[in-house]
DNA sequence: CTGAAAGCGCTTACAG
DNA sequence: CTGAAAGCGCTTACAG
């Protein structure tokens, strides 16, 4: 630790130029300085010039938080994900203020760790900026949380999986489809010992919905799965690596493995090459997301491509239109998922 | 696409209740309301029951646009980080909102994709909402960025890397001493030939101060770097291991390589096992950041362990003891640096 | 083309 | 313990 500087100047805000400043120092009315600034062509061409330098002058910068209850319009966006450091919804975040950011809109991004109670204490703080929207991952929630955003005057945004009663607007995947579709790939590819392997999937609602597709599609063959094994840490390469030990350890009791997400797939991946177990000889190995590393390991991950980032444009290009009036857009959006069939499966 | 559902309700935030609606409701004053929200204690019990019970039934949300104009403290804090989906800066994030959300702070969450124009830009926006502090990674702005900060009079933390000359509060770690100390750690394991690899270096200028301390390590043994290759595109998975290919064509002219971060080491340490290129006995390999995956894959990677998390909590600690008054916190705080020796190198 | 009033929803002093 | 006034910084109609 170096040096101390107390910096009383620094401990609060109070010293900003207003409005009222810059027309004192332009000798305009204020009124005018708004103009100039939200309509500059409504003001002469004199007059806006001296309250451009005025403006820079002063350091003025206008005050959002005013505006916006002036107007009863925040220009604030709401983005709830689980995770805010899980690279899948950074990716969805991306996308939403890609599109909205260059609109004016400011997005207030928040996490809920998995948890539906803090879920809906994250949205009822967030709710106090009155934003405009409010755009949340998911469609499991507290019924609190439903009840709170069905009766919101806003547009809201379920994304990542399709909804059969949305509370509004939805767009995603089927999270049914994409476990079916993957292990009817696997069956396709002669496995018959298909194992799904799961982190903490009770607050995992999309990794339960393909797991239900994962057995459907197992079902239709009449075959029940090798294992269900659902580990009760949160989903990182150690946890992946940890069960593929124990796995090796169990003798191998499944001839392929389809992991809940790419980060328990990568971690198993790894440690069996390590272990010096055969991908896919001896054990096929699957995941899902089509997270970058995905395609860097050996052999190459077998996985869903979500288009995360496509997820975030769409979800935000519904709180555009809806605010815009426009009504002709679809309300609810399911995306297709892509499998990329690689050499680990 | 399915559906369609205009709900013209749903366009506008106008219908919601205000405190003068609860006070009616209650039967009570407006003041009451607003006193029984903030100091409870300062309301008779049968009074706070009533006033309880209509902001209950109204679905009353309090409005911090009015309450932080008429407070003139918003209780945002801006954090400016390169990238919003790059888990070095998502951690930092997270730190940051652990310690300052309890504290009813609200975190507004920028990126700058690694382009100063646009990190000014960004600023200017996010100052129109009147934060209480701005945090902003790296110390290296435009120069209307650092006008801007210095004369702004919150507190201001550059974080990440230590700085020369910060505006006002600064934590991180020394980048030239993370470089040379790892290119120390490379001389002393016998390697002599050794080269960085960086990618749009000219953008990533904690990369740059890395490359300086290798410089310099090798400088104390009167040593040329075997080679300095910058890729022309961000860092990625592919990106380092198309360099490990062709570094593999070259004929591998270097005993290690020192990679600006661990995404292109790991993306490079991946390519040679599939090459063939036997790591660390032909090529070694040492990245930067300590990610998770460089201990998971093989070998696994020597990097540098960057305290991100820590970094960001006391980012937002800096900023909490600032606010408060509290002026014994230190307003320079450099972080150690822990090397990860493993077996790539 | 320009300006004075009214008010967005709330809280800080001030009376009662 | 409770309430009416004033005002935070801005913008929307309305006059001039």
């Amino acid at each position: 630790m170096v040096g101390q500087d107390a910096s009383d100047s620094r401990r609060r805000g109070r010293s900003k130029a207003t409005i009222k400043d810059v027309a004192a120092r332009a000798g305009v009315g204020w009124m005018t300085v708004s103009r100039a600034l939200r309509d500059p062509a409504a003001v002469s061409p004199a007059t806006r010039a001296r309250v451009e330098a005025a403006i820079a002058e002063c350091g003025y910068i206008p005050n959002r938080l005013a505006r916006g209850l002036r107007n009863l319009r925040s220009h604030i966006v709401v983005v709830i994900v689980p995770s805010i450091s899980n690279p899948v919804f950074t990716e969805v975040a991306r996308g939403v203020a890609d599109v909205l950011t260059p609109h004016g809109f400011e997005v207030l991004f928040g996490n809920t760790d998995y948890d539906l109670d803090v879920e809906e204490r994250r949205i009822r703080t967030f709710l106090q900026w009155g934003p405009e929207a409010v755009i949340v991952a998911g469609t499991t929630h507290a019924e609190g949380t439903v009840q709170l955003l069905r009766q919101m005057p806003i547009p809201v945004v379920e994304m990542m999986e399709t909804a059969a009663d949305p509370i509004d607007l939805n767009v995603g995947l089927s999270h049914f489809d994409v476990g079916r579709d993957m292990t009817r790939y696997l069956c396709g590819r002669g496995y018959r010992r298909i194992g799904y392997v799961s982190a903490r999937i009770a607050q995992d609602h999309r990794a339960l919905r393909r797991r239900e597709g994962f057995r459907a599609a197992l079902a239709e063959h009449g075959w029940q799965p090798a294992l269900e094994d659902d580990l009760g840490e949160a989903a990182s390469y150690g946890v992946g690596a940890r069960h593929a030990r124990a796995f090796a350890q169990r003798g191998l009791p499944a001839d392929a493995l389809y992991f809940a997400n790419d980060v328990l797939a990568v971690g198993a991946l790894l440690e069996f090459q390590r272990l010096g177990v055969s991908v896919p000889a001896q054990v096929a190995v699957a995941g899902f997301n089509g997270l970058d590393i995905s395609e860097h390991v050996n052999p190459p991950l077998t996985t869903t491509l979500t288009p995360r980032y496509e997820i975030g444009r769409i979800a935000a290009r519904m709180v555009l239109d809806r605010c815009a009036g426009v009504s002709e857009t679809a309300s609810r959006i399911e995306l297709a998922a892509t499998i990329l069939r690689r050499e680990s499966a």
